[in-house]
DNA sequence: ATGGTCGGCAACCGA
């Protein structure tokens, strides 16, 4: 079983850059975030002859989740349980009998924003979530874009960033509480050394000068975990046809 | 070098 997650920054941007990601490498599920897209304008009559059943949900401008997969999709499910909902940015779904948890962790902005108190926030309320909807002993993959690098392996420079609202102390704890429920970071688990990213920043050139940080992850509980036999990054995507600021991150299990 | 480039969507906000 091989499930992915890809930031698209605009789906309907990167609906080619899908759909052949998901013809080479024919993934059981892919999960996306930033779709970017409303659910009316929902692209789906270009994933109606993939091969795919897809869910989502969207709204204006920004936000925005989806889930492709192979076998049937179900008890779809979006937003938190805890107001406010931020529905567009967490989509959870029974596929066989694992369940998928896609999110789009907020970014924060900066460390004096209430956008970053706010991301805080809904890490503390994501592991209530978890706490209350599901158990450690269950198989559960939590994936998606996080906004968070875990540790200096994961950011191309930890001094200088030290601080970020993606790479500093309250995060990191932020995302250990929610992971400490039982969850396992599966590319770590194969792979310990650093510089291994999935993303960079449009801004500064940063692919070029390979500029990175690893923000997605596939987190699965520990039954899940114990199956993992492969994890890695796909940059080709990021490098042709158009490219996203992040890459594609998959995972394959052997169920 | 505290800039830069994208995308949504129509003036900026978010990343």
């Amino acid at each position: 079983m091989i499930i992915a997650t890809f930031n698209a920054n605009s789906l309907r941007m990167r609906i080619e850059t899908v759909l052949q990601w998901l013809e080479k490498n024919k993934p059981d599920i892919l999960c996306v975030q930033e779709t970017k897209v409303q659910d009316e304008d929902f692209p789906t009559d270009a994933f109606e002859a993939c091969g795919y059943e897809y869910a989502f949900k969207g709204q204006k401008k920004y936000n925005g989740v989806a889930l492709f997969s192979r076998d049937a999709i179900s008890e779809v499910s979006f937003g938190l349980d805890s107001k406010p909902q931020d529905e567009a940015r967490i989509i959870t779904a029974m596929i066989g009998d694992i369940t998928v948890v896609n999110t789009y962790i907020p970014q924060g902005v900066s460390p004096d924003s209430d956008k970053f108190t706010y991301k805080l926030e809904w890490f503390k309320r994501l592991r209530g979530y978890f706490e209350r909807n599901f158990s450690p002993d269950e198989p559960v993959i939590w994936l998606g874009d996080m906004n968070v690098a875990l540790d200096e392996r994961d950011v191309h420079n930890p001094e200088g960033l030290l601080g970020h609202v993606c790479y500093c102390p309250e995060v990191w704890q932020a995302f250990k509480d929610v992971s400490q429920w039982g969850f396992e970071d599966v590319f770590r688990n194969q792979c310990q050394e650093g510089a291994h990213y999935t993303f960079w920043d449009y801004r500064a050139g940063a692919l070029q000068k390979n500029r990175g940080w690893r923000l997605d992850y596939i987190m699965a509980t520990k039954p899940l975990a114990a199956r993992c036999t492969r994890c890695w990054i796909d940059k080709q995507p990021r490098m042709t046809i158009k490219p996203s600021d992040h890459t594609f991150l998959a995972a394959e299990f052997d169920l």
